[in-house]
RNA sequence: GGGCGAGUGGCGGAAUGGCAGACGCGCUAGACUUAGGAUCUAGUGUAGCAAUACGUGAGAGUUCAAGUCUCUCCUCGCCCA
């Protein structure tokens, strides 16, 4: 059951275009993100066609289309059960059946009215119009598929080009004309609505025109006759913001008999919610409507008894601009001053889920959009770079599947016990490694348990290497360095690592879960290279390779130290590389790469004949294209594939791959 | 019904148009151990003893070369109606 209430809403709407247009300046948003905004906004051009109600010269009926175009094809008029004007319009005749049909069509929720496939409902209420192009009489319809609060909550039915129109039409055998036609031929017999453009037929001077062409024109025509005007009309409604609730932010408002509505005073706000004596009964108006000695109030301007609003705001409100709060949050004196706000505004990474894509999102925008309106911050836009990441998901006992986590659901992991057996390191690297962030995540208790295993063997490789005493916190590789093939592998592995996982950090890419399997790629190397060099149960290193053994380590750590920041630290200290106790590894510079020292002296080229690969062979890196050509044409895999066959051509993809077409 | 996204081993997932399956989970075997749900070593896409063949939802196309690009279809998810 819907009613009707008086209730506040904040006029977004005005803001409509300024939020569609400045999604282009935001290049770090997902493209998803955007395309929902731009549907929720739904900005449709068209224009406002006014029909004369017959017999009454001086009423007019305003529709709005987006296809103007198809004007001489309307064969009735369809106005919103709750439109004023169907009071108005309806003859004596035809009031009883359109008294009843309102009375069943109210009851209806928004949603079950828009359904499609839904049979079409609806009465003729006795009244015509006069088509002003073509001067064609058309009758007067009401039916729930149009709705008030969209439009003019009028609109002009086509059934040969609009599929609802069609169904309407087809329900009540309400004539189909076909005013546009894929070849400027009439069709025989339409079995659906055609909605593409076409070319005009049976629409008088415009015959003959593309339809998208007509359009156009036929808005100047409706101009210069007074027949309608071109119009705009967004999908996105106004905020409705009021709240009947208690647990909320109090609307600022006063009623007043004598001065309407009025905003309490500045020096009055904020305004507390009242504590003693509430009843929450979940019954019948807002509990704050019951608390008479806090709705009972002076009127800041009169001074006379006024009430209180009791509605109270929607939480969308505060999140709205919560953000803003943060650059100065101890200010007492006002939200935030403008110096910090637009110090720290806009927002260089904001993370969200994804089911804020609209909503949240939106409002936010509008919040700043309204108050860079007002001077009080200088951004248009409150967040540059947008990273809207998965939902985590769990298996649910009581539906059997995988789903969104949820209390209701029954599917919670309580992250206490957690902590306390693994550690939280343990439990945000596998948050980071099982799945990409935009990505949807599935907790699984054995996954997590394979980070603790990993933290584990970090431990022991770095706790070991500085039990023995031969950790150098201050290592220094350089010219005097001699290493032998393994030491010179690990070393340019470790440079591939800080490549590789500095790149996987960084905002454009955000692979956390590719920057945690390279870490572990150079743990399980480090592992590898102390086995190595173990004889005997006796770890034997020169002084060049525990300067080299203490540098990865060193930069092991740097780079995990954002993803498993507890254990880094420990480790930190530990080993000497903290300068004294109160120094951190999170402060400590970045790790550098160099470029030269990550490419391998030797690589493997790989083979091919025809796009399929025959052999592979180890070759010096940076062979020219002849070199590698006759390497691949001197291989014995490779002849045998040939075997007496021409050669058309070879492909040679430097230092990776030569392709023989045959 | 519309919009958007995604389909890759037993599982989560890697892969600037250039060796599909990195890394991890699980599993198998072994070592160590009083014990193992600890640790270490080796193996692990499918079929096959093997050589090899086949493999990224299905089908077509572009290309010397397609998980990746194009088209058609199927399934699932999210948002909207």
């Amino acid at each position: 059951m819907q009613r009707l209430m008086d209730q506040w809403f904040l006029k977004i709407t005005a803001f409509a275009d300024l939020l569609l247009d400045d999604l282009n300046l935001l290049a770090g948003w997902p493209e998803r993100v955007k395309i929902m905004q731009r549907n929720w906004i739904g900005k449709s051009e068209g224009a406002e066609l006014y029909f004369t109600v017959e017999g009454q010269p001086s009423k007019t009926i305003a529709v709005f289309t987006t296809r103007p175009d198809t004007v001489f094809g309307v064969s009735y008029l369809v106005l919103a059960p709750e439109n004023p004007l169907v009071q108005e319009l309806t003859t004596r005749e035809c009031s009883g059946s359109v008294k009843d049909y309102i009375e069943q069509a109210i009851h209806k929720t928004e949603l079950e009215r828009l359904v499609t496939e839904k049979v079409k409902t609806g009465v003729f209420i006795g009244s015509n119009v006069i088509n002003p192009f073509n001067g064609a009489i058309v009758p007067i319809w009401v039916s729930d598929y149009v709705l008030m609060s969209y439009g003019t909550g009028a609109v002009m039915g086509v059934p040969a080009h609009d599929e609802r129109d069609f169904e309407f039409a087809k329900a009540f055998k309400l004539p189909v004309k076909e005013v546009i036609s894929p070849t400027g031929q009439p069709s025989t017999k339409l079995l659906a609505a055609y909605l593409e453009p076409g070319v005009m037929i049976h629409s008088g001077q415009f015959d003959g025109l593309a339809s998208n062409t007509a359009k156009q024109q036929i808005i100047d025509w409706a101009v210069k006759n007074q027949a309608g005007s071109p119009a705009t009309q967004y999908r996105l409604r106004d905020w409705l913001i009021s709240r009947q609730r208690y647990w909320g932010c109090p609307i600022p408002l006063i009623h007043c008999q004598r001065c309407g509505v009025v905003p309490v005073s500045e020096n009055e706000l904020p305004i507390e919610l009242p504590i003693a004596g509430v009843e929450l009964t979940g019954f019948g108006s807002s509990p704050l409507a019951r608390q008479e000695s806090w709705v009972n109030v002076t009127c800041s301007q009169c001074g006379t008894a006024a009430r209180r609003e009791t509605d109270t705001m929607d939480t969308f409100i505060d999140s709205s601009w919560y953000f803003l709060r943060y650059t100065d949050a101890e200010n007492c004196q006002t939200p935030f001053s403008l110096d910090k706000v637009n110090y720290w505004m806009p927002i260089d990474q904001y993370v969200g889920g994804i089911e804020h894509a609209i909503l949240h999102l939106l409002y936010a925008r509008f919040f700043t959009k309204a108050l860079s309106a007002l001077g009080l911050v200088n951004c248009h836009e409150p967040f540059a770079n947008l990273l809207s990441q998965g939902m985590v998901t769990k298996y649910s006992p009581t539906s059997g599947r995988t789903e969104k986590m949820s209390k209701s659901r029954g599917n919670v992991v309580g992250t206490t016990d957690f902590f306390k057996r693994y550690g939280a390191d343990a439990a945000r690297l596998f948050t980071l490694f099982a799945a990409p962030p935009a990505q949807e995540l599935e907790w699984s208790e054995e996954g997590a348990i394979g980070q603790f295993r990993f933290l584990g063997r970090l431990w022991r490789l770095v706790t070991d290497f500085v039990d023995k005493g031969l950790m150098e916190p201050e290592p220094i590789i350089d010219n005097t360095t001699h290493l032998d093939l393994s030491g010179k592998l690990l070393l340019r592995l470790t440079h591939k690592t800080i490549k590789a996982v500095t790149k996987d950090l960084s905002p454009e890419c955000y692979g956390f879960n590719t920057a945690i399997a390279r870490s572990m790629e150079l743990v399980n190397a480090l592992y590898k290279y102390l086995a190595e060099k173990t004889v005997s149960n006796k770890l034997v290193l020169s002084q060049s390779e525990k300067n080299l053994v203490s540098w990865s380590i060193k930069n092991l750590l740097l780079l995990l130290a954002p993803m498993a920041p507890h254990i880094t630290e420990e480790l930190w200290h530990r080993s000497g590389c903290a300068k004294n106790l109160n120094d951190s590894i999170h402060i400590s510079p970045w790790p550098q790469y160099e470029d030269l020292l990550t490419l391998d002296e030797q690589i493997e080229l790989v083979l091919q004949v025809n796009g399929k690969v025959v052999s592979k062979v180890t070759a010096a890196r940076g062979l020219t294209q002849m070199q590698a050509q006759q390497l691949a044409l001197d291989d014995s895999k490779i002849q045998g594939k040939i075997n007496g066959q021409s050669v058309h051509k070879i492909i040679v993809v430097p230092d990776k791959l030569v392709n023989v077409v045959i």
